[in-house]
DNA sequence: GTCTATAAGCAGATAGAC
DNA sequence: GTCTATCTGCTTATAGAC
């Protein structure tokens, strides 16, 4: 029984290790160029046993790949602009300096790996669902669209394309310049 | 000299129409999942025409994808924040309603395809950098990435997502539900 | 349970027939 | 000049030895 419980740790060590490189490696350079040889090489375990454990390479990417929560729809009343602004935001402040390596393997493959396409059209759908719902005014679900595709941009740019410009800084910095943006786009002028 | 003028003719309207079909298929697809094969029968030529008349996979894909021109740098002094914003939301009302699709076989591979990737990060350099000369005010050189990368983030959204939101939408709407969004980032408040 | 060996398929690229 | 045939390499996935 000793023996069964280290042996189900190990496996599971070892799951998490091959998921971490999985990871890493869909983040870095996308679904197609990522191969199961090297997540294997790179864990330090024979590739027939990330397919053991996984399945399918489409697997392993479902496991190793996943979008942060959807907004939190607790009331469904129009809320003060301010409030979606500051929300919406505070998520970005959040993730721009530490976005889950497992979103970031989703959003790189998500222009060329069509499932990886449909679920952020999914998510981001829920998300422009929920944000349109709580702001005023005209076109809000238009509005909150084009809120959700600045944060889309902004974290490509400095997360996946890495441009110069946002290297280095602060996230508070990011988000102080965004809030009249932000303001602009949630209070419909 | 008809013959040869016909098949010179000829040839190049046989290399447009493989153009044309690459083009079609990086911009749908990407750039590993696009095939020379597919490509050929596209075009509806051989396989080895293709590799004839453009040398390689990589080639092809440099013949066939290109950004737009930079940013016109006629003056160098800082201009009007509103100009600045005029002229840039002017370039995305006409890029979003009728985009090269040369420009978007780069964009659908530009997380995924290391050379997109330079290209596109040096040609938005170039933007930022001529945009953020143009800008008064702190931190000129990240307000201008910032607005870059929205107008990113709207092209992606609209155009290689296709999201639902954003479907149907007039440029002209979008362009001036993004006008004060643009203008607070550009006057730096 | 883990790994060796290999199957099966598809890609880009090339050599040479016509 | 154009196409047939093939080479070479790489991938995912599997079958079976240990």
């Amino acid at each position: 029984m000793e023996t069964y419980r280290n042996r189900a740790d190990r496996r599971r060590q070892t799951e998490e290790r091959i998921l971490d490189t999985a990871r890493a490696m869909f983040a870095a350079v996308g679904y197609e160029r990522t191969t199961i040889r090297a997540v294997a090489t790179g864990a330090g375990v024979d590739p027939a046993l990330v397919m053991q454990y996984f399945g399918s390479k489409k697997d392993l990417f479902v496991a190793a790949s996943k979008l942060p929560d959807d907004w939190p729809a607790e009331g469904e009343g129009p809320l003060d602009p301010d409030e979606v602004t500051e929300r919406l935001l505070a998520t970005l402040g959040l993730k721009i300096g530490g976005i889950p390596e497992s979103s970031l393997a989703m959003m790189r493959s998500m222009l060329t790996h069509p499932e990886a396409a449909q679920t952020v059209r999914d998510s981001l759908g829920r998300w422009i669902g929920a944000v349109g719902n709580a702001l005023p005014g005209e076109d809000p679900q238009v509005r909150a669209a084009l809120l959700m595709t600045t944060m889309v941009g902004v974290i490509i740019g400095q997360r996946l394309l890495e441009l110069d410009a946002l290297r280095d800084v602060p996230p508070d910095r990011l988000v102080a310049l965004l809030r009249p943006c932000f303001a602009a786009l949630a209070d419909g002028k």
